[in-house]
RNA sequence: UGCCCGAUGGUGUAACGGUAGCACAACAGACUCUGAAUCUGUUUGUCAUGGUUCAAAUCCAUGUCGGGCAACCA
């Protein structure tokens, strides 16, 4: 049955409806696509999008996606973020399209830089075929010459080089002949095409640059342009799938790869619209800002949308990849709401979070009939969605702590948590009333003291009582202390940076709170791998900054909170 | 004022000439030892104007609005 459920939400666009025709009809001997960021920035939410589509392409019709670094501009890259890749891909797609991961023969990922020296081979083949062409026009010129988008631009001096000329010319560029942007080495297309991109657009640059990933053996470094098709050429790529900035260059996509007289079948690009999340900004630029200015703590910082920061932050892949697929592939470009996102997460972690009680702002409850050295210990579900999941004790003592918030002196309509001579059910315990206030000098609330019904315990034979509140509480001889870091929208605004607003005016003030949580004590011994719902306050997840002296929890995300909407 | 792409409730997405559906959000109710979850229900939509057709969200034309493209970035 869950198959079919399976088979129900399997997604269907017009990409996927694409590659499904071309497999009706034989076309490929086997479905291959790619998912290759340049090693320059860390990963985020929008690229999981990107390797959902790609990976479950593959997934979907039984073929391969290939994990490639784009790595052919070494001024802008680094193997910091060639391992902060790998990792993040691995996280998201392990135990779900592990198997479709298409590594080289080293079992390591691909590297555009890997077809440096077949790539050099195809430019001298498009020399050869007068299809080339290496100019000498500074790069002030070369944008002086390409003209605008409505006004044809002009052919270069150079245009017309015999091609004995252009493979000495290119040779010696190779050789490290030349400085810097001295020359380069062009496509001989159409300077008065209306695709700005087809007029006589550059293959190769001079950049006297060691590469991460080649150290310096080259001098000429290829272009996007060039390098792209043709690496997915290289590796049998039959699905080339990019986003919609790039549609304007697929003309010239297909133009190098028709132009070389290739004997396989050739790639294909198909564009689709990237993701935007509404409160929050994925822009690589913006994003290093925040963390150098500090607005963040670094690149994994729970709020980000970077994946490093959604793994801290206690986000399964599962629950990424639900809403990745959730929210569908089209070109329109759209904004989507970031309550998609939570709501994948709420769903996937109310699924498996182990319950557990747990107080974020204290305040003390004596329970008056109660002795004072007597101490109980009641049973507690760990997941009413899982009952495998098994039950736990939580000790109950006189003196306890409920949430500050589950009490009100004067409460507002509607108000059925504890209040001065109310009842309210402690979970898994007593009911209680509230029989007395204490306050500070201040007027400041600093004790309840209250009478429990101590027939009313789980079980006990007052216990189906209508009571319309139950709270959540932890034994003050009992509870054990840890750092809770709560966490919201970095923005309060849906698109921070609309009408080229700066997004620094639109910061979220608490989007970090950070309490003395008091834990039931069950919570001593947690695992960095679980989830866990503090019932009634959200999911929490180990950070990694705990030691074995200190608890360190992150809030992944609250619970849906319909009171705090109603509350005047 | 060039070329390319797009437009379905508040948001995202489906319908491939034949009943505008789903999800999120919102609202109302049921249930509840989590104001969660679950269940039920409600509100709200085909950018405009023409045309083709028995029939148009879908095809055609025009317009409007939005986006992309002029790095030796990807």
């Amino acid at each position: 049955m869950s198959s079919d459920i399976s088979k129900s939400v399997t997604p269907a666009d017009f990409i996927r409806e694409i590659v499904a025709q071309h497999v009706a009809e034989n076309k490929y001997s086997r479905i291959v696509t790619r998912f290759p960021p340049e090693p320059n920035g860390y990963l985020h939410i929008g690229h999981a999008k990107s390797i959902c589509l790609n990976f479950g392409i593959a997934r979907e019709f039984g073929g391969t996606c290939n994990l490639r670094m784009d790595d052919t501009n070494p001024a802008k890259e680094d193997v910091e973020y060639v391992e902060s890749i790998k990792a993040d891909v691995h996280w998201l797609i392990q135990d779900w399209a592990e198997q479709q991961l298409g590594l080289n023969a080293s079992g390591q990922p691909f590297y555009a830089s890997d077809y440096f020296e077949a790539l050099h081979g195809f430019a001298v083949d498009l020399i050869k075929k007068g299809k080339a062409y290496v100019c000498d026009l500074s790069p002030a010129d070369t944008d002086a010459y390409r003209g605008a988008p409505d006004r044809p631009g002009r052919n270069s001096p150079w245009r017309d080089r015999s091609v004995d000329e252009n493979l000495d010319l290119f040779s010696k560029m190779r050789a490290g002949a030349f400085p810097d942007g001295a020359c380069s080495l062009r496509a001989k297309i159409d300077m008065a095409s209306p695709n700005v991109w087809l007029r006589d657009p550059l293959l190769y640059r001079i950049r006297h640059v060691a590469h991460h990933h080649t150290g310096s053996a080259w001098c000429i470094y290829p272009l996007y342009d060039f390098a792209h098709c043709l690496s997915d050429y290289l590796e049998g790529i039959t699905h080339s799938i990019c986003t919609l900035e790039f549609e304007v260059h697929r003309p010239l996509y297909d133009w190098i790869l028709e132009n070389l007289d290739l004997p396989k079948t050739l790639p294909r690009q198909y564009e689709f619209a990237k993701l935007i999340p509404s409160h929050t900004i994925v822009s690589k630029r913006k994003l290093i800002s925040m963390v150098q200015e500090g607005i963040v703590s670094g690149w994994d910082d729970p709020r980000l949308p970077t994946l490093s920061g959604i793994r801290r932050r206690g986000i399964t892949p599962n629950a990424l990849r639900s809403f990745a697929t959730k929210v569908g592939v089209t070109k329109y470009i759209s904004l989507t709401d970031i309550a998609v996102y939570e709501h994948a997460i709420r769903d996937d972690l109310n699924a498996i979070a182990l319950r557990r009680l747990a107080v974020l702002r204290p305040l003390k409850v004596v329970i008056t009939n109660y002795p004072e050295d007597r101490v109980e210990e009641f049973e507690a579900v760990n997941n009413p969605e899982k009952p495998q999941a098994g039950k736990r004790l939580i000790p109950f003592s006189r003196e306890l702590f409920i949430e500050r918030d589950d009490f009100e002196e004067t409460p507002p309509p509607k108000f059925f948590r504890l209040k001065p001579g109310g009842e309210v059910r402690l979970k898994y315990a007593f009911i209680i009333k509230c029989d007395e206030v204490i306050k500070d000098s201040n007027g400041v609330v600093t004790e309840l003291r209250c009478t429990a019904d101590l027939d009313s315990r789980t079980g006990g034979v007052t216990s189906g009582r209508k009571i319309k509140g139950t709270i959540h509480w932890v034994s003050a001889r009992h509870a054990i202390q840890a750092e809770a870091r709560l966490y919201d929208r970095l923005f309060t605004e849906a698109e921070p940076e609309k009408d080229g607003r700066d997004f620094r005016t639109v910061l979220n003030p608490s989007s970090l709170e950070i309490v003395t949580a008091l834990c039931e004590p069950s919570l001593l011994s947690t695992a960095a791998a679980e989830r866990y719902q503090f019932e009634r306050l959200g999911y929490f997840v180990l950070d990694r900054d705990t030691t074995p002296n200190k608890l360190v929890f992150n809030r992944c995300i609250t619970l849906k909170d319909t009171w705090s909407k109603v509350k005047p």
